[in-house]
Order: C-alpha cells, then structure tokens, then sequence
DNA sequence: CATGAATGAGTGTTCATTCAT
DNA sequence: TATGAATGAACACTCATTCAT
C-alpha cells in the first residue's frame, strides 16, 4: 500500500490524536485540521474514521518475527544474550512509537469485534510463537530452565514497558526529573527498564546460579 | 455519600460502559438504558457525565494504604510474607474490579487536566509511599537487597497485572482456555499472576540465595 | 381570587424574572428557587406557568377607570388640571410597577392568542374610553381644542414612558447619573417625566395660547 | 461581511422569529424550519445561536448619523425642516423594519450583558450624539427655543413610534381599522405618526408663537 | 398539603459522512 | 483530485410537568 503526502499526513495527525484522546475523543474534524487538510478528504481517502484507524494500524505494525527468526540463526549471541536483544527492541519500539502503542493499548481494552482487534491478536500471536522458539531453543541447549511460562513472561515485558509509558509523569514527578528534557528523559527511561527488564529475565530464564 | 438504589444501578452500569467503551465513547444514553433509568436522571443525580465518572471513582478508589500499614504492623510475617501478602492483594483487586481499573488505565493515557487524573495520581502517590516503608523495613533488617527500585518493581506489578486483564482473551486463546468458565478462569488467572509475581519479587528483593 | 403567602412570592418571584429574563428565558426552577419554594409547588398551584403568568396580570392590572370616573365627577380641577393628574398617575404607576409593565411590554409583542393578550387589550381599551370623556368634557367646555386624536396622544404618553424605562440605563450614562442611588433617580425621572409630558399635553390640549 | 443566499435566509427567518417569539421563544429548529434549511446549518454558519443574533443586528443597525450629517450641512432646509425630515426617516426605518425593532426593544429590556446590549448603546448614543448638534445649531440660530431636553424629546420619539407599532393592533380595533390592508394601513400609520410627531415637536421646540 | 423523584419532550450543538462541483 | 456546503443522526443537557408518598 502507497500513501500519498497528504494521507501520510493524516495518519500522522490520527495516531498523534488517537493517542491523546482516544478513538471516540477524537473527531475527524480534530485530525483534518491537526494534518492540515479538509474534513471530507479523511471519508475521500480511507473510506471512514474506522478505516483510518486501521491504516494507523497497518503503517505501524511491523511485526517482529523477521527480527526474532534472524536472533534465532545468529549464533554469535549467547542464548540469553538474544533475549537481551529482544527485550531492547521491545522497549526500544515501545518509547519511540508511544502514540501507536498507547492505541493499541486501548484498542486491546475495547470489547469489540473490530477488524483492528483482529489484527492485534494476529500480530501477538506470531510474535509469542517466535520468542516461545527462542525460548525453547535455549531451553534444549540446557541455558534456560525448564517451566518457563513464556506467555506470564510476556505478559511481564509488555505490560511493565506499557505500564512505565502510560504513568510517565507519575514516575518524572516520584523521581523529581520533573525538568528533564523530553529526549534526555526518554533515553533514562530507556535504560531503566533496560536493566530491570533484563534482570528480571535472567533470574527467571537462566540456569546459571 | 450516600447512594440511593437508583444512583448505585447508574454508577455500576457507567462503570461497566466506561469500560468497555471508554468515557468518549459510552453515551448518557447507553448508560441509562443499561441502568434501566430515564436519562435525564443522570443529570438529575450526579450533574453531569464527568461528574458521574467522578462518582465511578469515589465508589471505588480506596486506597489500599490502610492495609498496608497493617501488614508494616504484623509480626507474624516476613518480609517476603509480606509482600507476597501484598501481591495477592493487588491481584484479587484487579481480577475483581477489572471493569474499573479499565476505566483507571485509560485515564491515565488521555492528556487531559481532569479532576480524575488528579485523584489517580494521589491514590497511586499514597500507596507507593506505603509500600516503599514496606520495602525498606525489610532492607534494613538484612532481609532485602540494597539497591531496589521500588517504583520500578511497582510498574512491573501493576502492568503485568494490567496486561493480563487487558489481553485476557487473547491468553485463554493462546492457553486453549476458550470453554473455561468466567469464574474458574479468574482463579486460574489470579493463582499463575500469584505465582509468577511473588517469583519475580522474590528473586529481585530477597537476600537469601 | 385570594392567594396564601406562598402563592404570593410565587407571583413575585415570577414577576420579577419575567421582567428581568422574558417568560421564555425565566425557568419555573429559576423562579422556584427566587421564592425559595419547590419546583413542584408552580405546577400544583398555578397549573401551568402560562397559568402563573396569568396570576402575575390579574394581580397588577387593577385598571385606572375608577380614579377617571372620579377625576371626572371632580369640580375643583380644571380640564387641563384633571390631565396633569392623568399623567402623574400614569407615571408614578409605571415607575412603581416597572417589572410588571415590562412583562406587559413584551406580552403586547407577542404575536400569541394568549388569554394575557386578551387581558391587556381589554384593560387598555376600558382605559381609553374613560379618558376620552375626559378629553371630550374639554372640548365641550371649551378648554381643549377640537381635532385631538386622543388614540395618539395615549400612544406618546404611554410610549414615552416605555421608552424611558426600558432605556433607563442609557438615559443614566447620557446624564451622567450612573452614581445616584434607585429611588432617587426613580424620582428624579418621575418628575422630568411629568414635566415633558405635561408640556406636550398642554400644547397639544390647551386652546390657549 | 458578504453573506451567502442560504445565510441571507437564516438571518431573514431569525429577525421575523425573534421579533414574534422572542430569543429563547424561537427555537434553532424553528429557524430552520423557517428558512428552509438543516438545523445545523445555523451552527455551521454562524457558529451559535447567540453569533446568529449578532448577525441580525449587524445587518439592520445601519445608524442614520451619516443621513444627520447630511442633514446638517442642508443649508436649503430651515432648522424645523431638518427636525420634520429627521423624524420622518425615524418612522420609515421603525415601520419598514419593525421586526428588527421589535427585536431591538426586547434586547433593551433584558438585564444581560450580551453583546447585542453594547451594540444598542453605541448605536443609540452615536444617533443621540448627532441629533444634540441638530438642535444646539438651531438653538444657535435663535430659531430653536433653549432649555430643550434632547434625549427627553428622543424618548418621546422612539417612545411613541415603538407604542405604535407593538400596538398596532389594538390601534387598529380602536380606530375600526380591522379590514385595511396591510400596506395601506402602513401608509396610514405613517402619516398619522408623521404629523402628530411633528406637532410636538414644532410645539416644544420652535420659538414661533 | 407538600415534596423529592422521575419523566419524555425539547434544547443548542457536534458528529461522521456525503453531495455537487 | 479536491473541497466547501450540506445533511440527519446523535450528543449532553434542561425543560415544564406529573407521580408516589
């Protein structure tokens, strides 16, 4: 799928006010001035506010199974040397692309049989069954414990990145970084959860005491 | 505050939409005819739509500092018992208020200066001080690492918890758990988030080997 | 017709924000809470607010013919006398009752077949025979001069007054009299009203020259 | 301001609307109604009710000081001739747009402070500015007697020619008008307005004997 | 007699979308 | 391809009134 300047701008504009104020929050009216073009041109290019919502979707969710199945044939890396890699690019995405994860994480919420939920539940899936791989091939090579529930593990990754991005202000405001520069602030939290979240897998994948 | 019959059926059934739908996109309507009442009643009892939601939160955002600061009392627990206490704590609380801590995640998302975000951010100011004199009781006692980032263990526990709820459908599919019932698959949910949290605590603060 | 002491601030009330906001603009609650009774009380008094607006008529509009019919049973005023006294009724009646007149103001607008409507065309048309005998004595008499369109001069009587009192405010500024006190400014238009409009009377009446 | 057809319509239905039922009597759907359009329409265009009204006066309250201007630099006409001219084109304006006067009466009335109220008094005050000069150029000239109260005789001006047309109907009764025409009776009004008006004012203002 | 609760119709306004050009 | 105009449905909310007690 090409999109045109002005329909790159709108799914721009979209993803910027559907992270802000939510799907319903936010009007058509809201995101053609926020892109700068007319009302009419959002029904014109992607049919409905519905379907615009699934083009922010699909412009953004590169899955990454390639990556995870190029970790897996790396043999340079040790086997929890891959998952450190792999939690990096998680928190990696999950910073640089807060607007579309901040949808997604509301998206996920919605009980609805959306095309968009359809699609999320697609793109974890493929994502779960390459890292389970990894996790597996780790596991046959004697690095990594048996009972490793790969799904909880996950779910740990995922949800402390999404949880540290969504109370953002409330971590500035307990740590007094109040006055941080936005940039500065990110690569902190990026290194942050860096090391806990590799920690944390460490101690609950690795054999080694 | 008192609530009569009629402004309890309102507040349970808005909890319910916000939910589900989000306050944007959870109409008066909606709600009221969930509640089975006239919609004028809504303006009628609690004065507006955010004041309702104001209402929602009142109902429920007790804080659980009280019970922490009986656990910090009780010398019949370790440290570890302790916050293992906790954890479940947070789990039943999750599990059996999903609908309002839906409501309470996407609120902390939206970028809007209401009186709720306010409350969110001083509930959730009050209980991580609680459970900071929690942790560091059990640090100078020997029974706690140094060097333990209370707030990050927070995010972690509070964001696997959400994870889980928010993507519980996708984990019963992913699990083969689709034809468990609602009831036995919250005890499955909140015994795997027990075992799989106190773990992860249990390695990233205890001091024994 | 005989009205308790709630009824009566009921009337009052409405009186006053049917003057001040119109009856459109002026809610039953509006006026509930002014006469601090309950909304309920309106309906279950009145029956209707039209109802109530009838009230507030038949409560004020005790018509002037009887002091006409005295004014003309009168021997020790002259014919001009008898106006001028006329006019010092008319005035002191508008200043005095200037909420209630200007309901009547804006009712006289209306283009409704309203039983006020009615009210006010029968209660002006009872006015005008009465001080066309008045002027009509005069003219026999030899006082007034003949070719008095008695319709028009009731027209400037009536009509300078309204216009004084709906512009009161302006007329403040254009004086400079923004600081002086109500009443007193009540008087002092009572009495520039009384002599402009006797002058005009006597000029237009008068055969003498 | 350039206002398109259907704008011109919107505005055309409001003036006649607000002039018979008043501001909060007329209801946007009304309006649409009347002008032929979609309610939403109105909000398009003018962006709120309160703006719509705005508008009506904007499009109406040409103020008549350039004609006094005019007036004032006639040397072909004697003082008194300027008066009659000035008070002719008062009743013009009042009769051939007597909805927009309708509306203006009401606006003076109701104690708010709208936009619509400061329009009305600067409107007023620049009118009553000019007319002053009018005078004092007369009074200068010995042919207008001193100690005349200019916003006094204003009063009875707009006064008058206001009771007339609120009025007429009653008028009409009172005067077996009933079966005239519209236009004819019009005509009628405005000559006997004309001619009375310009007997008081010759009466109150000329030094002639 | 009095009232808090409740109702359905109506308010002004905004919505996503479509139309005519 | 692009857009200002237009639409009908929906929005949150207020209205005058009625009901149950």
């Amino acid at each position: 799928m090409e999109y045109s300047e002005k329909q790159i701008a709108i799914i721009k504009a979209a993803e910027k006010l559907f992270a802000i104020k939510g799907f319903d929050g936010a009007s058509v009216r809201d995101i053609a001035h926020e892109a700068d073009i007319n009302v009419a041109m959002i029904s014109y290019y992607f049919g409905s506010k519905e379907k615009l919502m699934e083009a922010v979707f699909e412009a953004r969710s590169s899955n990454i199974r390639l990556k995870i199945e190029n970790l897996l044939a790396d043999d340079k890396l040790s086997h929890l040397g891959k998952v450190n890699v792999l939690i990096d690019d998680y928190v990696d995405k999950f910073i640089h692309q807060q607007e579309f994860h901040k949808i997604m994480m509301r998206e996920q919420m919605i009980e609805k049989d959306t095309p968009i939920a359809g699609l999320i539940h697609d793109l974890k899936k493929r994502n779960l069954e390459s890292i389970k791989r990894l996790i597996e091939e780790g596991q046959k090579k004697g690095a990594f414990k048996k009972n490793i529930d790969v799904v909880l593990m996950m779910t740990t990754l995922v949800g402390t990145v999404s949880q540290m991005i969504t109370s953002q202000y409330f971590y500035k405001k307990m740590n007094n970084l109040e006055h941080m520069e936005e940039v500065e602030f990110q690569k902190h939290m990026r290194k942050k959860l860096s090391i806990h979240l590799k920690n944390l897998f460490k101690q609950s994948l690795s054999n080694e005491q």
